[in-house]
DNA sequence: CGAATATAAGACACTGATGTCGCAGATCAT
DNA sequence: ATGATCTGCGACATCAGTGTCTTATATTCG
């Protein structure tokens, strides 16, 4: 077990660490360290080598967005309010881990993890074509492609509106955009 | 004036930095060679620095940008007429210029040049609510920022759709989102 | 308090990328 | 064809980042 604050330390560089890889793809463990407040060493001591910080900074934001989808309960709750939970909870956990996870190349234990979390969306969104809440008449992904573009939007461009009324926005551009005719 | 060969080269070695770059912001001068075929030496003779060929490079597809901008006649064609010819050419533009324009961060120059274009897509879109094609009631700039992550969406994600229907889907799915009611 | 654990600081070897140079041979233009 | 230009190849110095190690000091916690 660790000490609280090697667990502090640990903690303050993985957050420092999404945010300076969110920047900058190629910052060095001891800008990292630095920013973190520790020294580089400290940094390798928690973290074998670049690679696993890396992942392990992964790994903590597909921990986070696993929660938000299970609590969004995607695949039972009503389609509207699975989607709108989905958003709210992802803007907060997009902002706190704001690196972008298509640096997460081949890593692949974390790529199954959110291919299989953005299976689930899709698997919303299809089911919101079922029940006539979205056009079902656009290229396959088209409507869940542009959910997540508005989302990415309302987390990295509009920080200054909190999570609720981001998360209404994006909902009502998406379902405006995708909307059935009826 | 550079010989007919040289220019090829350069043109190659421009056009597998935007490729390479768009996968990975730090790619080695010598990988973009060997990608353009052509020695690392090569690259180094046309550009005497890794930053001058970045740079090169945005300017290249700056001026791709600005003819299509330009040919669009965002300031006086009908605004339905200007979104779509804009559209259509930027997905060209996109696709053979696929670096992301955020990796040119502080490149004074080409920065200013890129917001002005920038500026250009806002001035056409608030010609749009004026009109009443597009509301009026959203955040600053969302209606803008949504067409330009659609745009990505085309330009990155559906590659196999041609310039044409991807514009003409990009189109609709804008024009729904940010619709007026009337 | 005192033992266990965490830390900063510095030295070190290693690697890979950058940028420069010279030269022999290939390629283009006229 | 022949002079000008371009190229690949290899050598080289330089630099920054990585990863390892040791040591002396600081912090936590029982």
């Amino acid at each position: 077990m660790l000490r609280t604050d090697a667990a502090r330390n640990a903690d303050a560089v993985l957050a420092t660490a999404a945010r300076l890889l969110a920047e900058n793809p190629s910052v060095s463990m001891a800008e990292i360290g630095r920013a973190a407040g520790v020294d580089r060493s400290t940094v390798y001591r928690r973290f074998p080598s670049r690679d696993a910080l890396v992942a392990a900074m992964f790994e903590a934001k597909l921990d986070a967005a696993q929660q938000a989808i299970d609590e969004a309960r995607v695949e039972t709750a009503p389609f509207a309010v699975a989607v709108h939970r989905f958003l709210e909870e992802m803007i907060r956990v997009g902002r706190r881990w704001p690196v972008d996870m298509s640096l997460m190349l081949q890593d692949a234990p974390s790529r199954a993890r959110h291919d299989e979390q953005r299976t689930r969306i899709e698997r919303l969104v299809e089911r919101g074509i079922r029940d006539g809440d979205v056009r079902g008449d656009l290229p396959t992904g088209w409507a869940c492609d542009v959910l997540l573009a508005l989302l990415d939007l309302a987390i990295h461009q509009y920080e200054d509106i909190e999570p609720g009324p981001a998360a209404d926005l994006v909902m009502d551009s998406f379902l405006n955009a995708t909307a059935t005719g009826r």
